[in-house]
DNA sequence: TGAACAATTATTGTATACGATTTTAAATTG
DNA sequence: CAATTTAAAATCGTATACAATAATTGTTCA
């Protein structure tokens, strides 16, 4: 099934990292960094990102921080202002839906995609996925928690081997992640590691069909894990307040 | 069925731009000039852009130019290569293959949730797609004919008002043009507006259904009009050079 | 006391300058 | 004459400086 196609990225500029299309540099450093602290919830949705600030700990000019935050911008995890300057985004109750929506139609698909692409090396990346998962859970590293799950469902997308739709899916996991910062009612957030678990089981039996059902209930069941009713704070400048000088 | 949710942005950078996420000034500017001319074949990919001589065109600041081009890189109609600069993006065989595959995925489903939100308005904004469409075609202005056509596309996901959709819609349609110019083979390029008059049958009957079938065999059509057996290319510095000094 | 106004401060938008890298072309040599 | 080396030119990467805009603070007046 593996095909000689080993090269991912024929294309003149192969270079350049997946997740950003930046050549390397202090650039995409900033734009890895900040993702992260996102994807970990350290960096609270709508936390002001100054170029000034953000350059002082980087040790970059603000040349470079714009850029970043310019990216980050078009993956939709920071919002940019007009003479305002950058912030974490701070999705509302229709783009959470919308996203998920997305999700629910795009993500099954990759996932059968993944289960017929599947090889034995990609069961164990998976498998040590979920272990990593697990013991940051136990660690009581929710934030890296949370950011391997969403990563699990990124891994899936790669292992399709599809660049585009990955793309697309890294950016819809991206945007989860800030909506659960902001919309997530359930206080149980380790129910994800059984329908990744089931996942694993459907790729194990290479099942397309049961990977790509399973995968469209898992996401319809975490949009109806968020709290979609309200908007996200009653008090949102002073909330802003607190969170920006913890 | 047409809900009192007007304001289709309610996010605190709600003034900006649906395309690009870059508020108003000249970079977006730049940003729209060279999508169109990339959308009308007045740029043909692999055509470098040079942020000197963009810049002196537009008559702004390197700066600018450099966060226009990195915009576009986001969206995948530009590759930025290291020190060597920005170039109208060359999409690969694979890419041409994902996108088309992509768009099989999303769009159909994309056309039926517009069929079901279409409206009065909405019906007639797409006949007057198509008859521009048909103007176009008939002035011999090939280039906005294309571009026409594709954003026929995106004014269906706008109908279906579903931003997220409509952003990834978008994005693929943008690069399907890249890939049309590349390694299209039919000469008949009107046969695109049967298909399109289909569509708009379909909708008028509120059909959502028959839309996402439509929509589905249109866009494989398109994909089984590309010749994808070959570079696109066998002397690409060649016709790079003629295409820079033209 | 509270609101409206004005001056100050801080931050972003843009332009320009300098260093690094690549490309191009000329010059040299076998 | 062709291939290689070397030097020049062009282009990009980054930093810094200045201008424009927004936020803040302090003042004044009702």
């Amino acid at each position: 099934m593996a095909k000689p196609m080993t090269d991912l990225m024929d294309t003149p500029a192969g270079h350049q990292h997946p997740l950003f299309p930046l050549p390397p540099g202090r650039t995409l450093d900033i734009c890895t960094e900040l993702h992260s602290a996102i994807l970990e919830h350290r960096l609270a949705p709508g936390t002001k990102l100054s170029e000034d600030e953000v350059g002082e700990i980087y040790g970059a000019s603000r040349t470079v921080v714009r850029a970043a935050l310019q990216a980050l911008a078009h993956s939709g995890m920071v919002a940019i202002e007009k003479n305002r300057g950058a912030f974490v985004a701070k999705p509302t109750v229709r783009e959470a839906h919308e996203v998920f929506q997305a999700r629910a139609l795009i993500e099954p698909a990759v996932a059968r995609m993944a289960a017929e692409a599947m090889t034995i090396e990609h069961l164990a990346q998976l498998k040590a996925h979920l272990d990593a998962e697990h013991a940051a859970l136990h660690d009581g590293d929710m934030g890296k928690a949370l950011a391997l799950s969403g990563n699990f469902h990124t891994v899936i997308a790669e292992i399709a081997d599809q660049q585009v739709l990955t793309q697309m899916v890294r950016s819809l996991i991206s945007r989860s992640s800030l909506i659960i910062a902001l919309y997530w009612k359930r206080a149980d957030t380790a129910c994800e590691s059984h329908s990744h678990h089931a996942l694993l089981k459907a790729f194990e039996e290479r099942n397309g069909r049961a990977a790509e059902d399973l995968q469209k209930s898992h996401i319809i069941d975490l949009h109806s894990g968020l709290n979609l009713k309200q908007q996200p704070e009653a008090t949102p400048s002073l909330a802003e307040a607190l969170t920006r000088r913890g």
